[in-house]
RNA sequence: GCCGAAGUGGCGGAAUUGGUAGACGCACACGACUCAAAAUCGUGCGGAGAAAUCCAUGAGAGUUCGAUUCUCUCCUUCGGCACCA
C-alpha cells in the first residue's frame, strides 16, 4: 500500500471530474430536482482566503449528499465582479477594470477548483459581462415602465473621499463602510427604486418560507412595520394666524398614552416649513429652527447629539383630554419620520421623559404596571375577574429599623394592608387596616412617591380572579402605643417585627415583593412604563408620577418657584403651569404655601367681599387663607367666584357660609366650596354636602394631600378644570370621562385598539401603519457597473428608456476613473457619449452618466444561473429568457450566505423577484425556500482577516501542506457552522491524522467478516452523519466519523462492507480521498452518483446497556445489563450493586424509578 | 434604549421530549519504537483529596428523586437596529 498522498489524488480527481462533466446537469423531468446555492463570490485581487470556503464547503457536502440520494442537483458558482476595489485600483493605477476583473476570475477559478467543489462550472456567470448586465438593464427598464423607478432630489450621504454617495446602510456611525472617512450629506438627484411599495409584501413573504429566526428578525426589523394612529392635535394661538383651525398631525403607536400627552413636540424640518407658509414666530424661534436644521445636516454620530429644544410659543389642545398643552420645537423629532411631530408623552417614553425633564414639562402617568402573579396564585381559567382597590401600608419603626409584618396561620407574611370598601379612600382604609390588624395606633401615613400598579392574580377565598389596583403607602410608627387585638384578627394573622434585611426574604406575596422593591429602590427609574400596561386611573397617577421631576436640588426648586411668581399671573395658559407642578414635592409645598399665604394675607384687605354669580346658576363660596390665590387663578380661566370669605371669617366660616346662603336664599347643601386647606374639609364636612367640596391643588396644599381627605375627582390640579366641574356635558363628552372610564383597566392592546376606534369615531385621529423602510438609492457616481440605460429628452419632457435592441447598453470606455470634483461619474466628461439622440422623438437627448449599485447585478443571478448561465446568455441572444427553466429549478430550495447579507441583499432580490413574479417573468413570489447563515472564520486573536492586518491565512499554502480534502474536513470540524470560530492550523493536524487513518485502514479491510460491534457502531454513525448533514451539524458528524474509525483502528480486520460504508458517508467532507479508495475498493463509476447509504434500525441496537445507578439522585454505581432487561429486573439488579446497598444504609428505598435504557434512580 | 443570541476544562467544542457533564479534536505529560528527532502507537489529562468522597456548566434562588437543559432575578459578552414616535 502507497502513501496517503493527497496531491497527488486531488489532481487526478479534479481532471477526472471536469472531464466527466460529472456535475454538469440537465433539466430532467424525471427526477426530484434540488437547488443549492451560495453566494457568488466578489473576485477580489486578493485571491480567496481560508474563510471563503466554509460555506462553499458547507453547501458542497450538502449538495454531495443530495446527488448521492438520487436528487438533481444544480449547484452553480459565478462572480459578482463590479465592486469599489476594483474601481479603487483602477483609479490608483488606470488598468482597466475589465482587465482585472477577467485575471482575478481566473485567479478564483484555480483556487476554487483546487478544493474540489462540485460545481456546475457551465453555467458560470459573471455580472460585468455585457451579455449578463444587457439583462440587469432589462430588467432595471421594467422597474421603470411599471413607474417603480423615479429620480428624486434628496439628501444622500456623500463619502468625501471615495467621492461616492452612499445607501444609509452603507453609512456605520456617521462613517462610510468602506474607507471611515466621516459622511457628509448632499442634495443630489438620484435614481430611486420604489421598494417601499412592497413592504407588505415582502413582510407577508417571510410567512412562507423556512429562514433561520435572526434572518426573517433583520429583515422584519429592517422593514419596520408599525401599526398605530394619526391624530390632529389642535393649535392656539398661532402667531400670524388669524383663525383657530390649525392643527398638528402626529403619529403614535401608543394611542391608549393619549392622556398622558403632556406637550406637543415639533421636528425643525415641520416647524421650517410652517414658516414657509406664514407663521410668525419669535426671532429666537427662527433662530433656534434654522441652527437645529444646521446640525442635522453635519452628519456627526447622531446618538452622541443632546436634546435641545424650544417653546414654540403656541398651545395645542389635548384632543382626547382637551387641555392645553404646550408646543415645542426639538431636534430630538426627526423631519422625515411619521409625520415630523410627535406627542410627548414623558411618562412612557423615555426620550419624551429626558426632554420634559431637562426643560421642565410635567410628567403624567396613565398606564400602570401589570404585575401577573405566577405559580399557585396565577390567574385561572374560566374564573370570574373582579376589578378591586387594595391598600398596603410599609410600616417602619423607626426606632430600631424594623418592620411590621403580619404572618398567617399557614406561614405566609405580608405587609398589612387589605381591600379599600366603598365610599372608603385609600388612606381612610390604611389608617383602619393598621388598627384593626395591629393595635398599632399612633404612626403617619406618609406620602410616596411609589408608582401605582395593578396586581393580576386568583385569589381561592374569593374563587376568582382579581384584577387589584395597589396603592401602597410608606407609613412611620411614632410611637409603639398599642390597643388590643381582636380575637378574630388574631386568630387570622399575627403582627410582628422584623428587621430591615430581614424583609426579603421574610415576604411572601409577589406584589409586596414589588412594593419592596420600589420602596427601597434609591433612584426610581421604574417610572418609565415604556412596556404595556394597564389603563390606570389617571389622576392619582399623575400626582405619584409628578413626584419624579423634582428630583432636583434645592436651589433648582427655589429658583423654578422665584421665576413663577415673579412672572406675571397671566400666562394660565399652557406650559407655565408646569413649574408649579415641578415643585410639588411635599416639604416644598408646604414652604412655599407658608410664604404664599403671607403674601395674601396682605393682599387680602384691599379687597372687598364680592357677590356675582359663576354660569350655570351655580353657586360656589371661596375659603378664607388662601382664598384670595384661588380666586386669582379661577378669574383667569374666565369665570368670575361669587363669594370669597374675609380674613376675619377665619374662625367662624360655618357661620358666615349660612349667613351667605340664606342672602342668596340656598341650602348650604348646595354651595360649591373651594379650598386649599386640610383643615377646611374636616371643619365643614358635616354641614357642606361632601362631595361640593372642591380641594385646589394649586394653592397652600399639594395635590396629595388634599387627595388624602377628598376623591380625586373633588381635587382639582389647574384652575381649568373648574370648567369640567360645571360642565357635565362637556365632561363626558370631551374626553374625561373617556379619561376615567372608557379606557381603565384594559391591557395595552386592548386600549389601543379601542383608543383608535375612539379617535376614528370622533374624528379625531385615524389608523396608520408606518414603515421604516425607505426607498432604494439606486444611483452612484462611479464608472464601475451597469450603465443605466435612460436618456434624458427636452422635448420629450422627461426621461426616456432605450429600446430594447439597443441594450446592452455598454460601459464606454474613458481615461481616467476618477470621479469629477462635483460628484458626477467619469461618464459625464465624456461629452461625446453623453450627447445622444432621443429614441422617442428623434431629437438631441442626454445619456445618464449614473450607474446601478453593486446589488443590482446580484437580484437576479440565481434566475440567470437557471437558465444556463453564461453559455446560454451568449448562445441564445435575446431568447434567454425562459420562464419554462425557471419553473424547473425556482425557487432555490437552498440558499446559504453570509450575516453580512441577510438584510439588503436577500431584501433587494427578493423585492426583485416579487416584482418579477407580478409582471409574470418568474414562477414564484420568494426566490429562495430555504436561508441560512454561516458564522465567520476569525484570524487568531478573534479579528477579521484582512491583508491590511496581515492575518490572512492563505488556502494555497493549506492545500500544499495538508491537502484539499483536510482543509475541507477541517472547515467542517472547527466549531458550530453558524458561530464565528478562529482559525487555528494546528487543529487542522487531527483531521489530516483522521484522514490517514481511513486511508490506512485498507490494509485491514478482508472479505468475509463479521464484527457485530463495529456494525452497530457503523449504523450509528450513518444515522448521525445523515442527520447532521441535513442540520448542518458538520462537526458532531465528523466527530461520530472519528470515533468509528477509531474503533475499526483498533480491530484486526474490518469487513469490506463497513468500510465501503465509511467511505461513501465520508466522501461529501473529502471527496479525492473517498474517490480514490472507491476506486481501490473496485468500483468502475464515480462515487459522486452512487446511492447514500441506508442505515438499519435493527443493527443499531445494542444487545447491551449500561445503566446508570442514582441514589438521591447522585450517581453511585453503574450496572450493564442485557438491552432488553424487564423493569423490574433492572431494579431489582440495581438495588443488588454494592454500592446501592452502602448507601441505603440498610434503609428500605422509598421509591425506585427506572428510565429504559438509561437509569435506574432510588430515592431515600 | 429596543430586538436577538450566547456564557461548560489550558483551548475549539460535545451532551436539551430533564437522566452517567466534558464526546471528538488541539495542546500538555509520561511510556513504546529510534543512535536521535519527526511521524506513529499506547496511557493519563476539570478542581481538591492518600483514599472514601466532595466541589464544579456566568451568579443567586425555585421546581424535581434528578437541572448544562425548565421557571424567576441578576451579571457579562457578542450581533442587529436606533432619537422610527
Amino acid at each position: 500500500m502507497q502513501k496517503y498522498d493527497p496531491k497527488k489524488i486531488e489532481k487526478k480527481w479534479q481532471k477526472y471530474w471536469e472531464k466527466n462533466k460529472t456535475f454538469e446537469v440537465q433539466e430532467d423531468a424525471k427526477k426530484d430536482k434540488f437547488y443549492s446555492l451560495i453566494e457568488f463570490p466578489y473576485p477580489s485581487g486578493e485571491g480567496l482566503h481560508v474563510g471563503h470556503p466554509r460555506p462553499f464547503t458547507a453547501m458542497d457536502v450538502i449538495s454531495r449528499k443530495k446527488r448521492m440520494e438520487g436528487k438533481n442537483v444544480l449547484f452553480p458558482i459565478g462572480f459578482d465582479a463590479f465592486g469599489l476595489p476594483t474601481e479603487n485600483f483602477a483609479i490608483k493605477t488606470g488598468k482597466p477594470p475589465a482587465e482585472v476583473t477577467k485575471k482575478n476570475i481566473a485567479n478564483f477559478t484555480r483556487q476554487l477548483k483546487m478544493l474540489g467543489f462540485s460545481f456546475d462550472w457551465s453555467r458560470q456567470v459573471d455580472t460585468t459581462d455585457p451579455n449578463y448586465y444587457k439583462w440587469t438593464q432589462k430588467l432595471f427598464l421594467q422597474f421603470f415602465k411599471h413607474g417603480l423607478a423615479y429620480k428624486k432630489n434628496q439628501p444622500i450621504n456623500w463619502c468625501p473621499k471615495d467621492k461616492i454617495g452612499l445607501a444609509n446602510e452603507e453609512v456605520v456611525n456617521g462613517n462610510c463602510e468602506r474607507c471611515g472617512t466621516p459622511v457628509e450629506k448632499r442634495n443630489k438627484e438620484q435614481w430611486m427604486l420604489a421598494i417601499t411599495k412592497y413592504a407588505d409584501k415582502l413582510l407577508d413573504g417571510l410567512k412562507n418560507v423556512d429562514y433561520i429566526e435572526r434572518a426573517r428578525l433583520q429583515q422584519e426589523n429592517w422593514i419596520g412595520k408599525s401599526e398605530g394612529a394619526e391624530v390632529d392635535f389642535p393649535l392656539r394661538m398661532v402667531p400670524g394666524q388669524t383663525d383657530d383651525k390649525h392643527f398638528v398631525k402626529i403619529f403614535t403607536t401608543r394611542p391608549d398614552t393619549i392622556f398622558g400627552a403632556t406637550f406637543l413636540a415639533v421636528s425643525p424640518e415641520l416647524a421650517k416649513s410652517w414658516l414657509d407658509i406664514g407663521w410668525q414666530a419669535s426671532e429666537e424661534v427662527k433662530k433656534y429652527i434654522t441652527q437645529a436644521l444646521e446640525a442635522r445636516t453635519a452628519v456627526t454620530a447622531r446618538e452622541e447629539q443632546e436634546k435641545t429644544g424650544i417653546s414654540a410659543g403656541i398651545v395645542a389642545i389635548n384632543p382626547v383630554s382637551k387641555k392645553e398643552i404646550p408646543v415645542w420645537i426639538t431636534n430630538y423629532v426627526m423631519g422625515e419620520v411619521g409625520t415630523g411631530a410627535i406627542m410627548g408623552v414623558p411618562a412612557h417614553d423615555q426620550r419624551d421623559f429626558d426632554f420634559a425633564k431637562k426643560f421642565g414639562l410635567p410628567v403624567k402617568q396613565v398606564v400602570m404596571q401589570n404585575i401577573v402573579v405566577a405559580g399557585a396564585a396565577a390567574p385561572r381559567e374560566g374564573k370570574d375577574l373582579v376589578q378591586r382597590k387594595v391598600v398596603t401600608g410599609i410600616i417602619h419603626n423607626p426606632k430600631n429599623d424594623t418592620f411590621l409584618l403580619l404572618r398567617r396561620a399557614d406561614k405566609e407574611s405580608s405587609f398589612v394592608g387589605g381591600t379599600i370598601e366603598n365610599g372608603e379612600d385609600a388612606i381612610t382604609a390604611l389608617r383602619r387596616e393598621i388598627v384593626e390588624e395591629t393595635g398599632y395606633t399612633d404612626f403617619e401615613i406618609k406620602s410616596t412617591s411609589f408608582p401605582n400598579f395593578f396586581g393580576n392574580g386568583y385569589k381561592l377565598r374569593i374563587d376568582k380572579n382579581c384584577l387589584d389596583f395597589e396603592y401602597f403607602y410608606a407609613v412611620e410608627l411614632k410611637s409603639e402605643d398599642r390597643q388590643e387585638v381582636s380575637k378574630e384578627e388574631l386568630a387570622k394573622h399575627e403582627p410582628f417585627l422584623v428587621p430591615r434585611a430581614e424583609v426579603s426574604k421574610t415576604i411572601t406575596l409577589t406584589m409586596h415583593q414589588y412594593m419592596w422593591k420600589y420602596y427601597t429602590e434609591e433612584k426610581p427609574k421604574y417610572l418609565i412604563f415604556d412596556f404595556d400596561g394597564v389603563i390606570g386611573n389617571t389622576f392619582e397617577a399623575c400626582a405619584k408620577a409628578q413626584m419624579v421631576i423634582d428630583n432636583k436640588s434645592k436651589e433648582e426648586a427655589v429658583e423654578a418657584m422665584t421665576r413663577y411668581f415673579s412672572s406675571k399671573p397671566n400666562h394660565a395658559k399652557g406650559h407655565s403651569l408646569t413649574e408649579i407642578e415641578m415643585v410639588a414635592k411635599l416639604d416644598w409645598t408646604r414652604r412655599f404655601g407658608e410664604e404664599m399665604a403671607k403674601l395674601e394675607y396682605s393682599l387680602f384687605s384691599k379687597f372687598n367681599k364680592e357677590i356675582k354669580n359663576i354660569p350655570n346658576t351655580k353657586v360656589a363660596i371661596i375659603s378664607a387663607g388662601s382664598g384670595l390665590y384661588i380666586r386669582n387663578r379661577i378669574e383667569e380661566t374666565g369665570l368670575n367666584p361669587s363669594h370669597v370669605l374675609t380674613f376675619e371669617d377665619h374662625h367662624s366660616k360655618e357661620e358666615k357660609i349660612e349667613q351667605v346662603c340664606k342672602d342668596w336664599g340656598v341650602s348650604m347643601k348646595d354651595v360649591y366650596y373651594f379650598t386649599d386647606s386640610k383643615a377646611d374639609v374636616y371643619e365643614l364636612e358635616d354641614c357642606l354636602d361632601r362631595k361640593k367640596i372642591i380641594g385646589c391643588a394649586w394653592g397652600y396644599c399639594g395635590y396629595d394631600l388634599l387627595r388624602e381627605l377628598l376623591p380625586e375627582n373633588q381635587v382639582l390640579k389647574n384652575p381649568e378644570d373648574i370648567h369640567l366641574l360645571f360642565a357635565d356635558s362637556v365632561y363626558e363628552n370631551e374626553g374625561v370621562a373617556v379619561e376615567s372610564e372608557f379606557l381603565n383597566g384594559l391591557k395595552t392592546p386592548e386600549a389601543k385598539q379601542k383608543m383608535i376606534s375612539w379617535l376614528e369615531e370622533n374624528r379625531i385621529g385615524k389608523k396608520q401603519i408606518n414603515y421604516k423602510l425607505r426607498d432604494w438609492v439606486f444611483s452612484r457616481q462611479r464608472y464601475w457597473g451597469e450603465p443605466i440605460p435612460l436618456v434624458h429628452c427636452e422635448k420629450c419632457s422627461g426621461w426616456v428608456p432605450l429600446p430594447e435592441d439597443e441594450l446592452p447598453l455598454k460601459l464606454p470606455k474613458v481615461e481616467k476613473y476618477q470621479p469629477t470634483d462635483n460628484g458626477e461619474s467619469p461618464l459625464a466628461a465624456m461629452e461625446k457619449w453623453v450627447k445622444t439622440k432621443c429614441p422617442n422623438c428623434g431629437g438631441p437627448a442626454r445619456r445618464e452618466t449614473d450607474t446601478m449599485p453593486n446589488w443590482a447585478g446580484s437580484s437576479w443571478y440565481f434566475l440567470a444561473y437557471a437558465m444556463g448561465g453564461e453559455k446560454r446568455l451568449k448562445e441564445k441572444g435575446d431568447k434567454f429568457w425562459d420562464k419554462e427553466m425557471l419553473k424547473h429549478w425556482q425557487p432555490v430550495d437552498w440558499y446559504n450566505g453570509g450575516m453580512e447579507h441577510t438584510v439588503l441583499h436577500l431584501l433587494y432580490s427578493r423585492f426583485w423577484n416579487q416584482f418579477l413574479y407580478d409582471i409574470g417573468m418568474v414562477p414564484t413570489p420568494e426566490p429562495y425556500a430555504k436561508r441560512t447563515s454561516h458564522g465567520m472564520i476569525l484570524a487568531k486573536g478573534g479579528e477579521k482577516m484582512s491583508k491590511s492586518k496581515g492575518n490572512v491565512v492563505n488556502p494555497d499554502e493549506m492545500v500544499e501542506q495538508f491537502g484539499a480534502d483536510a482543509l475541507r474536513a477541517y472547515i467542517m470540524f472547527m466549531g458550530p457552522f453558524d458561530q464565528a470560530v478562529e482559525w487555528d492550523t494546528n487543529g487542522l493536524v487531527g483531521v489530516k491524522r483522521f484522514l490517514d487513518k481511513v486511508w490506512n485502514l485498507q490494509e485491514k479491510v478482508e472479505n468475509k467478516i463479521t464484527d457485530t460491534k463495529i456494525e452497530t457502531a457503523l449504523h450509528q454513525t450513518i444515522k448521525k452523519v445523515t442527520e447532521d448533514i441535513d442540520a448542518m451539524r458538520f462537526n458532531t458528524a465528523i466527530a461520530k466519523m472519528m470515533e468509528l474509525v477509531n474503533e475499526m483502528s483498533k480491530a484486526d480486520k474490518i469487513s469490506v462492507v463497513n468500510y465501503t460504508y465509511l467511505v461513501q458517508i465520508l466522501a461529501p467532507f473529502a471527496p479525492h480521498l473517498c474517490e480514490e479508495l472507491w476506486d481501490v475498493l473496485g468500483h468502475e463509476k464515480s462515487l459522486a452518483c452512487e446511492s447514500w447509504p441506508q442505515f438499519n434500525p435493527e443493527l443499531i441496537k445494542e444487545s447491551e446497556v449500561t445503566l446508570a445507578v442514582q441514589v438521591n439522585g447522585k450517581l453511585r454505581d453503574t450496572i450493564t445489563v442485557a438491552a432488553d432487561i424487564s423493569e423490574e429486573e433492572a431494579k431489582r439488579t440495581a438495588l443488588s450493586s454494592e454500592a446501592v446497598k452502602k448507601w441505603l444504609e440498610g434503609k428500605e428505598p422509598k421509591k425506585v424509578i427506572y428510565v429504559k435504557g438509561k437509569l435506574v434512580s432510588v430515592v431515600v
